[in-house]
RNA sequence: GGUCCCUUCGUCUAUCGGUUAGGACACAUGGUUUUCAUCCAUGAAAGAGGGGUUCGAUUCCCCUAGGGACCGCCA
């Protein structure tokens, strides 16, 4: 058996939806579990909506997903010369035919079975008719003369055989009036020259898929094996478009969902082994297959991307969460400080434990990233007279630390606790307010220790209320 | 409308004829805790409906219902 190959083929007519990152990373597990290539086709052909924009915005989403395709990026638009010549090539092998009806004439036929609520599909007008009938002043398209009796069985990697009557499939244009080639044409073509031999793909294609076998066989190639995969769905049961709100990478990046957590979340989307959740990168190779394909479409569920996602903060290395962190802030937030970078790192370890994003842990750790402290409003209102003689206390107190340590620092607070006569949260609720500006947040001791000693006496120096 | 596909807790799914139908997320309750969280424990929650086949069907077959995809000189 030749070695698997596979590929992604996007169009970039638009940005990349997770729908899609979905299919390049199956095409890529797959490939990558049989040791085989995985490749990147972008399907450029259409020159009014093809955008170079969105070229570099599909290649950089696998990127940041960490799919990665082998040799060079093929450029479809580069490759059309030979997608004619095969045209030409099956219209002298009578495999296609010249079509002259008019754009208008289909038009008109179209309409008509609409109206009468029968299935439209091409007559085959020009099927059999003979060349010195052509109309002289329309410039025809070439058909593919499609198979019109018997049926066809396609034997599906996910979906399993699948059988359609020939006669449903009309006789394609391969070529339009303007001598460029049609997508199936050109998909056939590429896969072919490409030496695919596993084409994953959404299930949307089912139906090109008989189109372009027949392509194959008219030009006597080896057929690839394929897979169809079922569809991911809105959350009110529609295909997944590129105008759904929170269906691109950047959609998911901008909250601080990482590449880990969504490339595992979309791994899991129509796949399973076992009932494992959690799969590293070489894991999700190693078990990656065809077989674990669910067969019907899922649904996408923000909360349990979320919960992936605050799996990976809190599971993954402290010092790659920081990368991540920085880098998220710098791209989406504002730019992190250096002075302040140290004070995060060393918080992490907690601030992570309030986050399900990166953007959570900006959040959370503001007190330490803003310069001024922004006060809660309604918090302010709980320090009255004894929280602010507790602040007080404690800023005598904390004066006479040279280095504070928790070691150091309970005491200290026991000691308020006795001497204000009240409990834990009589002397921490007002310690926090002062010193973060929210009576949410992490331990006092992890506040302290966190902003360091000069920074909370200057904090303790402020007047609230 | 035609063709094709799909159907297990709210969601993602396990089960490859015999299970108290399992797990995860979300949800609820309780516990730990200096707040919010985290963490731990517990709980509620599913085989669309109807026929077969079989000693036995969630699992195999058929029908119905519901949902989806495709039906471009787009890709």
């Amino acid at each position: 058996m030749s070695k698997v190959a596979t590929r992604f083929a996007p169009s970039p007519t638009g940005p990349l939806h997770i729908g899609g990152v979905r299919t390049a990373l199956f095409n890529w597990l797959y490939s990558k579990n049989q040791n085989g290539n995985f490749f990147l086709r972008i399907e450029d052909t259409d020159k009014e909506r093809s955008k170079e924009e969105y070229r570099k915005q599909i290649i950089n989403s696998l990127e940041w997903i960490g799919i990665n395709f082998d040799g060079e990026e093929y450029v479809q638009s580069k490759k059309i010369d030979d997608h004619i010549k095969v045209a030409h090539e099956l219209l002298k092998k009578g495999n296609a035919y010249k079509c002259y009806c008019s754009s208008e004439e289909i038009e008109e036929q179209k309409k008509r079975a609409k109206q009468k609520k029968i299935p439209y599909i091409y007559d085959r007008k020009w099927r059999e008719k003979k060349e010195t009938d052509a109309p002289k002043d329309i410039k025809p398209v070439i058909r593919f003369k499609s198979k019109i009796d018997g049926t066809s069985i396609l034997k599906d990697l996910v979906q399993g055989d699948v059988e359609i009557e020939n006669n449903t499939i009309e006789d394609f244009v391969i070529l339009r009036n303007d001598g460029t080639p049609t997508y199936n044409l050109s998909a056939a073509v590429d896969d072919h020259q490409m030496n695919m031999s596993h084409i994953i793909r959404g299930d949307d294609h089912k139906i090109n898929t008989f189109k372009q076998i027949q392509i194959y066989q008219a030009m006597e190639w080896e057929i690839p094996s394929f897979a169809h995969i079922p569809l991911i769905h809105t959350i009110d049961g529609k295909k997944l478009s590129k105008r759904d709100k929170a269906s691109t990478l950047d959609d998911y990046s901008k909250i601080g969902i990482m590449p880990d957590a969504l490339r595992n979340y979309l791994l899991r989307l129509g796949w399973s082994y076992k009932d494992k959740e959690i799969f590293t990168i070489e894991e999700s190779i190693k078990y990656f297959n065809l077989e674990g394909i669910g067969k019907s479409p899922s649904k996408l569920d923000m909360s349990r991307i979320l919960s992936m996602n605050e799996h990976y903060i809190k599971n993954m290395n402290e010092n790659d969460l920081f990368d991540q962190l920085i880098e998220y802030c710098n791209k989406f937030k504002k730019e992190i400080k250096t002075d302040k970078e140290d004070k995060i790192r060393k918080s992490l370890s907690f601030l992570k434990n309030k986050a399900k994003t990166l953007e959570d842990i900006f959040i959370n750790g503001q007190y330490i990233i803003a310069d001024e402290v922004i006060f809660n409003q309604d918090d302010i209102k709980l320090i009255d007279e004894r929280a602010k003689k507790v602040i007080n206390d404690f800023k005598v107190q904390f004066e006479k630390i040279d280095q504070p340590s928790r070691e150091i620092l309970e005491p200290v607070i026991n000691g308020l606790i006795k001497s204000n006569n009240t409990n834990f949260k009589g002397v921490g609720q007002p310690l926090r307010i002062v010193l973060t500006g929210s009576k949410f947040g992490p331990g006092i001791y992890d506040i302290i220790l966190s902003l360091g000693k000069k920074e909370v006496q200057k904090r303790l120096d402020t007047k609230i209320a």
